[in-house]
RNA sequence: UCCGACGUAGCAUAACGGUUAAUGCACUCGCCUGAUACGCGAGCGAUUAUUGGUUCGAAUCCAUUCGUCGGGACCA
């Protein structure tokens, strides 16, 4: 028997379908019934259980399930470890906010030991929420023996790694300028510095300072350089340059803005654009009175001069590029001590400078920021950093020492020590302008005081030294969609920067670099093993008794002392970034080389990845780097990445919003299998989605529900006909099957090619459309209604036997094709077709079947027949025409008409037609196809095929349009009766066949005709009395059926029909007895002169009264 | 500010540089139903975000501006 069901219910679906899983152990068997030899490898990017999981992660995991479980369904082993990301900065900051505590209070407060404690607990919170997800949503990974990367031996493959990498001499250490929060002691992650919140807008005290230069050679030209009075427009708006008065500078001040003034005393260089204009401008300065001649860029000199309360310009030189300035010593601003890392006070070139703000000339700090660090060091500059880690200037910083540079301490007497730098440079008379000034600044997100940017030691990974093989290798990688790889990922890859690997934090794995205190003796560790060795070293040399820490985490084995060379070495305080222990997962979640070094041939490198696109620059390139580093490989072979899950507006969800959508209410209300099928159909995962529920009940509605009832439609009679799948009398031959069978398989066959093919190549939507369309619009909305009377009508014959076997096998067919993407309702369609078939009646055997265990037919090209679909396509063409001409004369369906005619330019088309001409008479209710064949009596229409002539004649193509459309007929005959006609154009010959033009026909004089495109259908409209009374014949026969539905009778039940009517209906029933009866079941149609029943209107104003009833 | 993606009817999506920009949903009218929460026919609805260019021909290629989103940089 087929199951049936009342109505879908896709959530219930869901639930037994899990149930089933569950007890049959079928996502294990699914793996282990196939072939290690055989394997697609896949990796799990790991994500991290301290938050709730959202609908973008069911986005992304879909598309992860959906190639596996294809790839399983073509008889691969696709094995799915499952992993936990632990460590990293949100993990700390929620220990944090749930303790009340904050970064200075680990060590004093909270030791590291209870704080690391803490995170561990946290850090898997949720895993039980993310289990949940992962079963309902039908996303089949290992969660029972998943990889969690704060795990003693995962730990140990990532040491490994980095050694590796460290003995390629790919390791160093260096100094980088990084967001620091004074106030909460610690560097900041670029990730927290775009929090929300985190950039606030702030009015701090700016000053302009001015720079003295030194008058040596250098600099001489500039002291000499010529100034002028500025152009005073005259009256005819022209400029009239001012009278020559020019006289050497005594002195001359570069002069540079700056929104942090508590830089300024760390000042070693001023950086200039070399393209740049500057000019030499001599004016007062505005607190001292005294004169002053000032270099700034052109371009702003108006941004500082002739304003209200602004200097005025006494005279002005002409421009000069900035590379002319380069090299110019001057005096340092405020006295201090001078770099011992390099040269100092002097001007240097930087493309960074711009005109957009400031005076076109960059005070550079290289201890405070980025571009300064990196400008200083291409130029020789040193660096001075006279403000220690907890905020304040150091002693060194001569009369500010001891102040903190802003208010870290929430000191109520706080003042400004940047007011105070303005002050006193407008005293010695080194200010040119002091102003508020109101800007976004960088805010630590938890102390909500302003950064800084902080000279921090850090350890680097030298990508950039293997940026030219990471290129070469992602160009073997195949991304979806191909963009990512070669844009976002392939151009950053090109201008790759180092890896910062250090993080100064507790919670993560801690580097495994030992060093002496003097820097010299260093030492990687590459396991526990080598970490023994070096312990009873170190304890032999330093009569210690240390052992290696259970626990690898700090603080732990920040205990450790090694030894080398005579010297005791020290642990280097940092961790690892959290991104390297991710893409350190192909090896560690084996724990490879400790072990499973033969399976890691075998699952290495991945074919297959897939996570959102904000991944590119993290677990994508952490993979790739490591693969290329360690290995010169690829990490993985074929890769998607997915866009963003927006809201229905297109923006952002967010819990602040309100606008997020919760995934579990998602899938318990419509089913996993809707909202899968719904988000992978939709758009490309690519593509942003636009998450609208409509859309999950569109799908609902309109693709499963179709199917649900096609489904059941199999069901209703198979099972009044006891068909049975397995029975060999309905084995049958290909000529049993009519050519509507034919079709549909045909069809099915491409199908199958079409989606395998997309399937292998990582494309699913278009995969899940063309599934869609077959079911929708193919198998349910054309088979099936063609098809309708074969499965009902008399006893089991070979045609019905082959609609049985044809619609079972379109269904079973589909079942496996879908199943990727929606893996609960393939499953149950799967089984209960399957669990139909004699043999099968036990149901534990029945159930133990599985789509996800079977494996998918491969194509049968020989049932593959395009001539076929072109034919069908035709009776659907010339069907819905005439449809549409019925329409126009409101002649119904029900009315049987005679004929329709149907022109045939060429033979071919005409016995395309034939074939399908019963198909057409039922689909409209017509009695006949006639074919025109007389040319000279069509009317023709002519078009150009646009596309193939383009090619051919090219930019002559309008003219060849217009000669075309004037000899249109004489083109037509020479076609049709030569195959050819020849248009003369500018003197030339031009050759056309029947490919270069489209030829319609477009009306039968004297017909009513509807046409598309080729084909064209003229409808006989002419109702005789036979046809008429046939006509209402089949109202009757309508009316019948009504009344059994409304009775609810089965389908099968013999009834018995009384009728009274008006003259012509009686008439009618007469006349078609026959055919009513056998219609509708009747045993019996008696006219009755007094019918107690149901009176009716039927069309042309005719009436009847029925009564019926069982017999 | 830089880099990238995207922008097609009320909504969601199509359209190897080629004829009148297609399909589904929604809406209106009609029809069909012995499977259907189906379907069929007709209608409604688009300056293909903008401006310019290349081309015989542009939704498609190039550039521009605007908008949305993402990634990065910077705020001296």
């Amino acid at each position: 028997m087929f199951p049936t069901y009342d109505q879908l219910n896709l959530p219930e679906v869901d639930k037994q379908i899990l149930e089933f899983w569950e007890k049959h152990d079928v996502f294990n068997r699914s793996i282990e019934e196939r072939d290690v030899e055989n394997s697609f490898v896949f990796y799990e990017g790991p994500p991290s259980a301290n938050g709730m999981p959202g609908i973008h992660h069911v986005m992304a995991r879909t598309i992860k399930d959906i190639f596996c479980r294809y790839q399983t369904l073509t008889g691969k082993r696709v094995e799915r470890k499952g992993g936990w990301d632990t460590h990293g900065l949100p993990i700390e900051l929620k220990v944090e906010s749930e303790l009340g505590i904050t970064k200075e209070d680990i060590g004093t407060k909270i030791s590291v030991d209870d704080y690391n404690k803490a995170c561990k607990e946290t850090v898997m919170r949720f895993k039980g929420v993310w289990d949940d997800i992962t079963k309902k949503m039908g996303y089949w990974v290992d969660l029972e023996n998943p990889y969690v990367t704060y795990e003693k031996e995962y730990m140990e493959s990532v040491w490994w790694l980095l050694k590796q990498i460290y003995d390629k001499g790919l390791m160093y250490k260096g100094y980088t300028i990084q967001p620091y929060s004074p106030a909460a002691g610690t560097g900041l992650s670029s990730h927290e510095l775009n929090m929300p919140g985190a950039y606030q807008d702030v009015s701090d005290t700016t000053v302009v300072a001015m720079f003295k230069t030194k008058k040596e050679a250098a600099s001489s030209w500039l002291f000499s350089l010529p100034v002028m009075a500025p152009p005073v427009e005259d009256e005819d708006g022209g400029a009239a340059a001012g009278a020559m008065g020019s006289q050497d500078s005594n002195e001359v001040h570069i002069i540079a803005w700056t929104t942090t003034p508590w830089t300024l005393p760390s000042n070693t260089a001023l950086t200039v654009g070399p393209k740049i204009e500057y000019v030499k401008v001599r004016t007062k300065n505005q607190y001292t009175g005294e004169a002053n001649d000032v270099v700034l860029a052109k371009e702003l000199v108006s941004k500082w001069f002739g304003g209200h309360n602004q200097p005025t310009i006494e005279a002005i030189s002409e421009p000069f590029p900035g590379e002319k300035l380069v090299g110019i010593s001057y005096e340092q601003l405020l006295e201090g001590p001078s770099p011992t890392d390099g040269d100092a006070f002097r001007v240097i070139p930087g493309n960074f400078v711009t005109t957009d703000a400031g005076t076109g000339i960059v005070h550079t700090a290289p201890s405070f920021g980025q571009d300064d660090m990196a400008v200083g060091k291409a130029n020789g500059i040193g660096s001075l950093t006279l403000v220690d880690k907890q905020g304040k200037f150091t002693d060194d910083a001569g009369q500010f020492a001891g102040r903190y540079v802003k208010d870290y301490k929430n000191d109520p007497d706080y003042k400004d020590v940047n007011v105070d730098i303005a002050i006193h440079l407008k005293t010695v008379g080194l200010a040119f302008n002091v102003a508020k000034y109101n800007h976004s600044y960088p805010h630590c997100w938890r102390t909500d005081k302003p950064v800084l940017y902080y000279p921090l030691d850090s350890w680097f990974i030298k990508a950039s030294a293997v940026k030219e093989r990471m290129s070469a290798l992602n160009d073997t990688i195949n991304w979806q969609p191909e963009s990512t790889g070669t844009g976002r990922f392939g151009k950053w890859l090109e201008n790759l920067n180092d890896w910062n690997l250090s993080r100064s934090r507790y919670w993560g794995i801690p580097l495994p670099i030992w060093r002496s205190e003097c820097g010299t003796e260093e030492v990687c560790i590459g396991s526990i093993a080598e970490l023994q060795t070096a312990i009873d070293l170190a304890n032999k040399e330093l009569g210690l008794d240390q052992s290696v820490p259970k626990d690898l985490h700090r603080p732990y084995i920040d205990e450790v002392v090694l030894f080398q060379n005579g010297k005791k070495l020290v642990r280097e305080l940092d961790l690892i970034d959290v991104w390297f222990d991710s893409g350190s997962m192909p090896y560690a979640q084996w724990h490879y080389p400790f072990e499973n070094k033969d399976k890691f041939d075998r699952v290495f490198p991945a074919d297959f990845i897939a996570e959102g696109v904000d991944q590119t620059r993290g677990w994508f390139y952490t993979l790739h780097a490591i693969g290329t580093m360690v290995f010169d490989s690829v990490a993985y072979k074929n890769v998607v990445s997915n866009g963003l899950v927006l809201d229905k507006n297109g923006k952002k969800m967010s819990k602040r919003l309100g606008n997020a959508v919760d995934p579990f209410e998602t899938i318990d209300t419509y089913g996993a299998d809707a909202t899968r099928w719904y988000m992978i159909s939709n758009a490309n995962p690519w593509d942003n989605l636009k998450f609208n529920e409509e859309g999950i009940q569109e799908v609902r509605r309109v693709f499963f529900g179709t199917l649900h009832n096609t489904y059941s439609f199999l069901a209703l009679y198979a099972n009044i006909d006891n068909y049975d799948p397995a029975d060999s009398a309905n084995s049958l031959k290909w000529k049993d099957y009519p050519e509507i069978d034919r079709w549909i398989l045909s069809r099915l066959n491409t199908l199958t090619k079409e989606v395998t093919a997309l399937y292998e190549a990582y494309d699913a939507t278009p995969a899940c459309r063309a599934i869609e369309n077959f079911v929708n619009a193919e198998l349910s909305n054309w088979y099936v209604r063609q098809c309708r009377r074969r499965f009902w009508k008399g006893e089991m014959t070979t045609d019905k036997r082959a609609a049985y076997n044809t619609l079972y096998g379109c269904l079973l067919q589909v079942a496996r094709l879908m199943s990727p993407v929606a893996p609960f309702y393939a499953e149950q369609l799967y089984q209960n077709l399957k669990g139909a078939a004699a043999g099968a009646s036990n149901v534990e055997g029945a159930m133990a079947n599985s789509v996800h265990l079977d494996i998918l037919p491969g194509v049968d090209e020989s049932q593959i027949d395009k001539d076929l679909e072109t034919r069908m396509s035709y009776a659907q063409r010339i069907s819905s025409l005439t449809l549409s001409l019925r329409k126009a004369d409101n002649l119904r369906v029900r009315q049987p008409l005679q004929k329709i005619l149907v022109p045939a330019t060429d033979a071919d088309f005409q016995n395309h037609v034939t074939a399908v001409a019963d198909i057409i008479k039922s689909e409209t209710n017509i009695k006949e196809v006639e074919f025109l064949t007389d040319g000279d009596f069509l009317k023709k229409s002519l078009k150009p095929n646009f596309r193939v002539l383009g090619k051919k004649v090219g930019k002559r193509m309008k003219d060849v349009a217009a000669l075309i459309g004037a000899n249109a007929d004489a083109v037509i005959k020479g076609i049709e009766s030569a195959g050819e006609a020849t248009l003369s154009l500018d003197g030339e010959d031009l050759i056309l066949t029947a490919e270069d033009v489209l030829i319609a026909t477009e009306d039968i004089p004297g017909w009513k005709v509807a046409s598309d495109g080729e084909i064209t259908v003229a409808l006989d409209v002419t109702v005789t009395p036979e046809l008429a009374k046939e006509g209402l014949a089949r109202e009757l026969v309508n009316r019948i059926q009504n009344i059994r539905k409304d009775l609810d009778f089965e389908v099968t039940d013999r009834i018995r029909v009384r009728l009274q009517g008006s003259s012509a209906v009686e008439e009618a029933a007469t006349a078609f007895k026959a055919y009513i009866s056998t219609e509708v079941l009747a045993d019996s149609l008696v006219l009755d002169g007094d019918v107690d029943g149901e009176a009716l209107e039927l069309p042309g104003e005719e009436t009847a009264t029925l009564a019926v009833s069982r017999v």
